[in-house]
DNA sequence: AAATAAATTTAGACAAAGCTAAAAAAATAA
DNA sequence: TTATTTTTTTAGCTTTGTCTAAATTTATTT
C-alpha cells in the first residue's frame, strides 16, 4: 500500500462520503465541503485522477475507482477508531472529538491502528453511530431510517446522528437521547412536521422537523 | 500558543537534544541528525530565528531561545507520551514505538495530550527511560551516570537506555536487563573493559564496553 | 435558438520545504 | 603568513498545494 499526503487522504475522504449520497460528486460540491476553492479542487482530481484513485473526465463530475475507495475505507477506519478512543478513554465529549481525529487519521502505520482497534475491544460503531470499517475494510452497511419518516406508535432505536455540531449535543442531552436510545413516536402534527416521542419512563417530549432529520434510527 | 510546523518541530527537537550534549549546535550536525542537506538547514534557521526560537548569527552556531525551548519540551512531551501509551496500552515493542511516536508528536491538540497524560497515569518516564515533561514542561533532571564508569561492588537500577536499535533491544532481553533492573557491578577487566555483573539471582553475564557506554544507571 | 448565467478549467503567482552547485567565511596546515 | 580544507551560506530550481482572475464549457432562460 502506497502512501498519501495528507491533503491528497483528505479529499478522498471527503468525495467518500459526498459520494454515498448522490453517487457521482462535482467540483463545486467537493471545494465547498473542504473550504478550499474550485480552481484547487481541479488540481486535485488531476493527481488523483493520474494515481487512478478517481474516474474523471473534465466537466463530468467524478467518483473514486475501487483503489479510491480501498484508500478512502483506511482514512475512514482510522478516523472513527480514533473518535471512539477520544471519547471511550480519553472522556472527550462527543462534540470535540472530531476536529482531533481529523489529525488522527493521518497517521499512516497499520500496525498503529490495528492495534488501537484490538485494545478498544474492535468496537463497530464510532460515537457518532457511524460504522467502523474493519481490518480488511469492510464496512457494516446498517440500513437505518429517518426519524422523521416513522409513523405514529413504531418503536426504534437511535443509531445515528447526522449533525455532530455542539449545538446538537446540547440538544440531545437535554432531551436524553443518545446513541442506543429506545424511543416510540407517538403523535405527529402536520401543522410544523413535529413530532411527539416517548423515552422509557419519561415524559413525553416533542421532536421538531430540524432535529428529527438529523436522527437516524433502526426500527424493530 | 502559536501553531509550528512538521518540519519546524522537527528541528526544533533535534536542536534542543544536540545542545543538551554541546551547549551549541553546527549546522553540519542538525543536517546529520535530521538526514538533510546544510543548505536545507540554513532555511531553516533564519525561519526559526524570524520567529525568535533560535539564538543563531550566521557562520556561529546557534542554540533555542527561552521561547524556542518551550516549544521543543512541547514536542519531547508528546512524543514520550505517545511512546508510552504504544509501549504500555497498545503492546508495541521497544524498538517500535519512536517511529510511529516521530508522526503522532505532531498532532498538537493541547487537550489531547494533557487528557492522554491523566489516562496514562502521569506517567514521568517513556519506555526508554527518559523523562516526560508535565503539563508546565517540568522535566526531571535525572542525574544517571554511565554503567562503564561504576566500579566493582557498586549497585546500581538501570534507568535509561541510549541506543534504542532493535539490536540493543535483543542483547537486553537476552541478558534479562530493562528500565528499573537492579544490578551490582562483580569485576571489571582492562585487557577489553567489559564487565561482570550479577542481576538477581541469575548467573554472572558479561557486559562489553560497546554495551555499558549505552547503558545508564542511578547509583544507590 | 440565442442570450445569459453558472460551473469548471486554465493560466499564472505564491509560500513552504527541499535539493544541487557555486561562493564566501572560518578553521587548519604548510 | 599564506595556502588549503572544511564549514556555512547564497543562488537558483523543483514539488506540493494553495490562490485569483480569466477563459471555456455546460446549463438555463428568454
Ligand atoms: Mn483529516
Ligand atoms: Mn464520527
Ligand atoms: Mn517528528
Ligand atoms: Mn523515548
Amino acid at each position: 500500500m502506497l502512501n498519501y499526503s495528507v491533503s491528497e487522504e483528505n479529499y478522498i475522504k471527503a468525495i467518500f462520503h459526498l459520494q454515498e449520497q448522490a453517487g457521482t460528486v462535482t467540483t463545486n460540491e467537493l471545494a465547498g465541503e473542504l473550504s478550499t476553492k474550485p480552481a484547487s479542487v481541479t488540481d486535485m482530481l488531476k493527481k488523483l485522477k493520474a494515481k487512478k484513485l478517481l474516474h474523471y473526465q473534465p466537466y463530468q463530475g467524478f467518483r473514486l475507482s475501487a483503489d479510491g475507495n480501498k484508500v478512502a475505507l483506511g482514512v475512514v477506519r482510522r478516523h472513527r477508531l480514533w473518535e471512539y478512543f477520544l471519547s471511550v478513554k480519553l472522556k472527550f465529549s462527543w462534540d470535540e472529538i472530531h476536529e482531533v481525529a481529523e489529525d488522527l487519521e493521518h497517521v499512516s502505520s497499520k500496525k498503529l491502528i490495528d492495534k488501537l482497534d484490538e485494545f478498544l475491544g474492535f468496537p463497530r460503531f464510532d460515537p457518532h453511530g457511524d460504522p467502523i470499517p474493519d481490518i480488511n475494510g469492510n464496512i457494516i452497511a446498517s440500513k437505518t431510517i429517518c426519524l422523521q419518516e416513522l409513523t405514529p406508535d413504531t418503536r426504534a432505536i437511535v443509531s445515528n446522528i447526522k449533525d455532530q455540531s455542539t449545538q446538537m449535543l446540547e440538544v440531545l442531552q437535554h432531551k436524553s437521547i443518545g446513541i442506543g436510545t429506545r424511543l416510540e413516536i407517538r403523535r405527529k402534527f402536520e401543522y410544523d412536521k413535529s413530532m411527539e416521542v416517548k423515552i422509557g419512563r419519561l415524559p413525553v417530549i416533542t421532536i421538531s422537523e430540524h432535529l428529527a432529520k438529523n436522527i437516524f434510527v433502526q426500527a424493530i
